[in-house]
DNA sequence: TTTCTATTTTAGACTTGTCTAAAAAATATT
DNA sequence: AATATTTTTTAGACAAGTCTAAAATAGAAA
């Protein structure tokens, strides 16, 4: 059984190296979890110890199977309730993150189940993250991207968006860029990848590092 | 802000002593909570620095003003929960009760109340049991009950029947009980369960099965 | 009223998860 | 290659919550 804070660090290793390509830093783990460099230390040893994830010191670490499958389980658990509260209680997309983060240490195996029946067992969370199943496989990926990579003259449809943020996610309701927006990208400043799309007709200018947080899909 | 573990106790005080009555004992928390009692007395003293209890060395704790509405808040989320668990997810309600020890610890208050609403603002739980409004009030209690649960001697109006079945009402008729009636209980027979009543001198006999059909309500 | 017993508190220790400050290792710079 | 810098670990401390064992108190019995 893990404590919540146990359950913390496997779903922060796995968000900053869910493709399991490289080793996590001691430092990138601190930052995420907002916590000291010395506490992950601690803490990374227990968990290996535990045989969560495989730790080398001075090495970093990355999650071991048994811990891939906890942290997935978790990432489910936390979109499912994010599902919940948006569909189910109305709340704002960008309101939900918080409670989900309490919720998703819930422990029950039954409950996270029932809660996936009841919502339909929906295949993205509201901010179009996708969902494990209960076996922990992901839905199909589909011709999603960054709008980062997007092309002039195209037209697109919002997906997701990679940041919790709710300012900025306050801030894109407020130009009218929720989930299922359909606009055109306008002109592309080669310069500082900033970029103009027009949504029916009034033109917004987003900056890269919005472009890059932002996932759409091309419409045919 | 109460960590899980001061929730634990504010609750376990109010369900030791929720009319208010006398004080709560060391001995009888620990044994509510699965603690050992020097562990109780530690957490008193911390939980009366904080004002949420009164506490004297050797004479046991109350709940301050300020305690009681943080465990009835408490208990308004977990009986709310119980309600979705049962309602929504199916559950049964004897599966309910550890899920919720761990939902009703979830801060938010908005959620509490989005809550409430989806589920219809219930005033019952699965159990029966009464949930206080956002306010922390309880329904009002009403003194109906069953006449199985009646008592020799007693004095009663009947309320109400729990079957719709219309040989079972025409029979009903057929004793003069019908909604209103005034009657009196004279015997009850351990064996099986059925009583006597009176009605204005003419004595019937009820069987238990009856007797769980029929609501009723004590005159002062 | 004194003694016995049950309850309650204190004292000190342990675990979990965190911290600061200093030491060690890895990496970058010159 | 030697030095400087950054990253990581160690060492030691602290708060929360719990425990055991011993001491203090209250209430009951003699």
């Amino acid at each position: 059984m893990l404590s919540q804070s146990e359950e913390n660090y496997l779903k922060a290793i796995y968000a900053l190296n869910f493709d399991s390509r490289s080793l996590v830093a001691t430092n990138d783990l601190a930052f995420k979890l907002n916590t000291k460099a010395s506490s992950v230390t601690d803490m990374l040893k227990k968990l290996a110890d535990k045989n969560y994830l495989s730790y080398q010191k001075y090495q970093g670490c990355s999650l071991t199977p048994l811990g891939l499958s906890k942290a997935i389980a978790i990432v489910r658990k936390h979109r499912l309730w994010e599902v919940f509260l948006v569909d189910k209680l109305n709340f704002g997309w960008e309101d939900v993150h918080e409670i989900a983060e309490q919720l998703e240490h819930i422990q029950s195996n039954a409950l996270v189940d029932r809660l996936a029946d009841f919502l339909g067992n929906p295949q993205y969370d509201p901010h179009g993250d996708p969902i494990p199943n209960s076996k922990g496989v992901f839905p199909l990926e589909n011709e999603f991207h960054l709008l980062s990579e997007s092309s002039v003259n195209c037209q697109y449809q919002i997906m997701g968006v990679k940041d919790g943020d709710p300012i900025f996610l306050k801030y894109l309701s407020g130009i009218q860029f929720v989930l299922g927006t359909v606009f055109t990208v306008t002109t592309i400043f080669e310069f500082d990848n900033s970029i103009i799309i027009s949504i029916n007709d009034n033109r917004i200018q987003l900056s890269d590092h919005v472009a890059r947080r932002i996932t759409v899909k091309p419409i045919s």
